[in-house]
DNA sequence: CAAAAAAAGATCGCATGCAATCTTGACATG
DNA sequence: CATGTCAAGATTGCATGCGATCTTTTTTTG
């Protein structure tokens, strides 16, 4: 969980931005966003899990102000569930709410592919094999990473399209996805089989463009097959409660 | 332009919530936010025109915070342009942009009929039945109500997929077509032809879902085609000169 | 007189305060 | 002892204030 107790509480300095002329500011706002992003989508704020404005506040060191905003983009993008004069919680979606994300996210990849068909050039291939070999080299060793590293080819494929609100969906696809596999995928599923991205690869440069939509759909059917439809892993007393208990809530 | 000099400026009772209990509590921001949502996607307020918090502020009787958070949420869906620094602007996407847009919108309505092919039950149908027949009725008529019926009939499907994920993507997709529509496309052209939507029913309601499919792709085809691509429409000089000008300021 | 420098004005980023609302626990009542 | 009522505590909704940054205008200087 992500805790810093910045110094400038007394002394708000918030232009402290000189050094890197590169770098366009990232905003307190972003920041929090960001790492509160994270810490959901790495399962160190479990779903369910109440978010106090004030208790993101005094984590970060700033003020409600900024807890506020970065929970409002996170309910935008739907990590962060915000029930009005309630405060925000974690997202806990359903398992029906969940094969609905996957579905999503399998009509943009195939748009993804779609578009990539023929398209891409020698640096772009090149750059793809070096994350494959990667994701490749690191499977067995650090599971968490090789899940990362999967997602990122993923979101690497889409911004190869050059369509920015395409990329922009996926990302936030991806983000629900990884939320719905803590909530219902097992354990030790190694979500990305590296054959089948490579497969896709070699589809996208040959431009059989519906080939490789066929794969990347059977692919997104696999991962979200392994995680929702086979095994119903048993949950935790307290997840399925509080499942009852949001829906309650929404009447 | 949307003013309302509200009186509880000096006595704000943000808690008047008793009337009908059906209605859940809309609060400002909210209202706010789609209120400008509506200015912007009926170009009462014209793309890359400057949105100052205290001005929105003022003309809602509200304070910098509302107008903040809504433009917050309409940045988010892509209405709404936020300069860090700089405020905010009505979004002026580019002809690229416009044509990702609706490249996205394909896709989109795309799985909304491949789920829909052979589900629909008779209320549902009948219901878009209804529709179609009102647009028709009102086509000729009401030429702004007419683009908005044609819109609702398009989210209305994706409702029935039932799919949450899948309507907030439309929705929101529509909504920057709307935007696209009114910088690029034609003054004089009824985007949607009735026709194409009618032709689509049928095959969803004989179960052919990859003949809907293709129907509703070839049918956002015509209108993206219809404003994008065949008449480059001469535009005024103050919006080239706006979009040179964020060009240029983004550097 | 043109160009740079400085001051003024406008607007944003963020913190904080107060009232409204929701939640929790104490207390009364059948 | 269970249940309904109400008061105390916690938390949000919203407004406002101050310093920082960007923009524009004015002043200075070569």
């Amino acid at each position: 969980m992500p805790k810093a107790d910045d110094p400038n509480q007394t002394t708000p300095k918030p232009g402290q931005r000189k050094a890197g002329a590169a770098t366009k500011t990232p905003t307190r706002t972003e920041m929090v966003h960001e790492a509160l992003r994270q810490a959901i989508i790495e399962q160190q704020l479990s779903p369910g899990a109440r978010l106090p404005e004030d208790m993101i506040g005094d984590s970060f060191g700033t003020s409600r102000t900024i807890a506020r905003e970065a929970l409002l983009r996170l309910s935008v993008e739907g990590l962060v569930d915000l029930r009005p004069n309630r405060g925000a919680f974690v997202a806990n979606p359903t398992l029906d709410e969940g094969r609905d994300i996957f579905v999503v996210r399998r009509g943009l990849e195939r748009m993804v592919v779609l578009q990539l068909a023929g398209q891409l050039n020698a640096d772009q291939i090149a750059e793809l094999q070096r994350m494959l070999d990667h994701e490749e080299m690191t499977g067995a060793r650090d599971e968490r990473e090789a899940i990362r590293l999967a997602g990122e080819f993923h979101l690497r494929l889409a911004e190869m399209t050059g369509n920015k609100l395409l990329v922009h969906y996926l990302r936030e696809t991806v983000s629900r996805c990884s939320l719905v596999l803590t909530i219902y995928g097992r354990p030790h599923s190694v979500d990305c089989g590296i054959d089948e991205h490579r497969q896709i690869i070699e589809a996208l440069i040959a431009g059989q463009g519906d080939q490789a939509a066929d794969l990347m759909e059977h692919h997104i059917e696999q991962v979200a097959g392994r995680a929702l439809l086979e095994t119903r892993k048993p949950r935790s007393v307290q997840e399925v409660l509080s499942s009852y208990a949001t829906r309650i809530a929404q009447d």
